[in-house]
DNA sequence: CACGATTTGTTCGTATGTATT
DNA sequence: AAATACATACGAACAAATCGT
């Protein structure tokens, strides 16, 4: 494999390009395991910090798994939980996550990670409140038995609701504690969906590299008389989930 | 600032972690610039490159905006795009970027820049067609006027639209051109949203670095019928855009 | 406009640590 | 325990972009 060294494309990007194009090809399609850094470092005849710059770039765009004391190996096509939202009857399980495991709901766990009197000027907006007024509530979605986990940030009003934390016994989730505790019905207001990197706490609460990329899923909640009860922001993997709005009836 | 090398976190994560905190107490607010890398190379007592991988981990978070020849800087926060979706209604303006640049319509672009017969699995299915009937369009999206862009691909029937993208007058979207050279009128079925990392194809595209975070639209379009016309998958840079679905009454 | 100073980008070389088999 | 493979860190050199003189 010849590269260009003059070129204004670093080496290390060449070196990337070409590898991914043998990916696509399913070069190395049974055991899906790339050649080792010593070997690449040989064949192109370079650094073997350029070849690994070359990897960690295939990583980053998750077309490889770099595995500690195992090897580099094409990364597995991945499965996304879907859930449906009917754009129709606006009818959609509270909580959303329950629909990928609604087959396993007691199995669904909400965990408190943190929380502070913190509040956030795009909540505030939202919620109609001052920043001083609210409170911001972390906690870890998720199932027992994976190693799967959503990361949530509620954030309230907290003289409406500035024993909630203490009120949180574990395992239950938020819409669970407001109906128990507070007698409120929520509902949807609006929910939206973007994209951002893993920061560095996201990365350690969910498992992934800083700069994974999230699915964030935020949106105001209300009560049965519509007034906001909290804006909330959700951050998951962005590999794991997949959020489908139909538009059309679903045939029933 | 003391490091603990014998810790098991890494560290130029260490020094990712204290760079992030300064960052967060507005330490370098005015100019937004953070010292030079021989600076902090002598105050953490590393060397150039642990201080670049910490760098280079809070680009990736997306706190910092690396800038060849200048420095580094706090990322300025970014101001998404809304494009709003009414749940009861189901109406949504056709092509969705259309509604966020609705003021300037003209102004929108669509430019064919691959096309092949390929199909993939995921269309295939949406499509109920085998891979082989299958042909792929990918298409850049944006405004004349903006560096944005949106990439698109769409995978159509290629016995029935073969001859599409010669028919394909630039700077007109797909809707446009069906309604025109074939007389459809386009519908939604579904739109779906996830997050994946850019690859190298789609850095490229974009504009972004590998692995920046993407948001992604797929979904099925259908004609008045109710019969599938294309399977689509668009990404966005994450930080530029976000899907409201509205469920309340917007109070019109 | 040219040139140098500053700052980040790329590449090489080397050594040692840690996970896996 | 040894071999293999990836992870971290240090030192050095030159390239490329930016800016002021």
């Amino acid at each position: 494999m010849q590269l260009n060294r003059r070129e204004d494309v670093p080496v290390y990007r060449q070196i990337a390009l070409v590898l991914q194009q043998r990916i696509d090809a399913g070069e190395w399609g049974a055991s899906g395991q790339l050649p080792t850094e010593p070997l690449l470092t040989a064949e192109f005849g370079v650094n073997r910090l350029t070849v690994r710059q070359a990897i960690a770039e295939l990583e980053r765009a998750g077309s490889v798994v770099v595995r500690h004391g195992k090897g580099v190996f094409v990364a597995p096509p991945f499965t996304r939980a879907e859930i449906v939202v009917d754009a129709a009857s606006q009818q959609v399980d509270m909580g959303s996550v329950h629909l990928t495991v609604v087959e396993a709901a007691d199995q669904l766990y909400e965990r408190v990670v943190g929380s502070a009197d913190e509040g956030d000027p795009e909540a505030s907006s939202h919620l109609g409140l001052p920043v001083a007024h609210l409170q911001r509530v972390d906690t870890i979605l998720g199932l027992h038995d994976a190693t799967a986990a959503v990361l949530t940030s509620y954030w309230l009003d907290r003289h409406r609701f500035g024993d909630l934390v203490s009120r949180w016994a574990g395992d239950v989730t938020l819409p669970a504690i407001l109906r128990a505790a507070y007698g409120i019905e929520l509902g949807y207001d609006w929910r939206g969906f973007s994209a951002v990197a893993a920061g560095l706490a996201d990365s350690e609460h969910l498992g992934v590299a800083v700069g994974h990329p999230l699915l964030v899923r935020d949106g105001v909640s209300v009560d049965e008389s519509g007034a906001p009860v909290y804006y909330l922001r959700r951050r998951y993997p962005g590999e794991r989930v997949k959020f489908i709005l139909r538009f059309r009836d679903s045939g029933i």
